[in-house]
DNA sequence: TTATATTTAGGCATATATCCCTAAACTATT
DNA sequence: AATAGTTTAGGGATATATGCCTAAATATAA
């Protein structure tokens, strides 16, 4: 989880946004961004849909770590 | 969901393991492999990576489809 | 420094994922 | 047909993911 969280937060790096920014173009709550990036939070596959559709990439890359 | 219910059922099978044996091997329980296949649930990234190791598969590889 | 933006932190409430159980329905296998 | 294996179904209990909130800490900009 703390990997995937790594991970998440490089390509959000990388795509310049902020966690405000990937919370609302997700709809997720900006807490939760949180949580997941610091491996806080056992994140559902609904949400790691939004985050990837977000991010404009699939659910496939947003594992290729 | 369901599409991704569809995929895991179809690996699952490609692997000639019943539900159990995926189950078992995941150290996952059976009715909520059958929830994932069925699409009535949301599973969490923890129960996506046992799943994915269950079938000697990465996660990217669990979402290639 | 001062102000602004971003991240980090935690509490509370609600929804639900998961486990454990039983049992029925369906599918081979003999 | 009868037996065994597999899938489908649902109920109850527990843990926790998520949303919503406030606020502090850190980083960036002016």
């Amino acid at each position: 989880m703390i990997a995937f969280g790594n991970n998440l937060r490089k390509l959000r790096q990388a795509k310049k946004l902020s966690m405000e920014a990937l919370s609302y173009e997700a709809d997720i709550d900006l807490s939760q961004v949180f949580r997941i990036e610091k491996g806080l939070v056992n994140p559902t596959l609904s949400t790691l849909h939004a985050i990837a559709n977000a991010l404009g990439i699939t659910l496939k890359d947003l594992f290729d770590y």
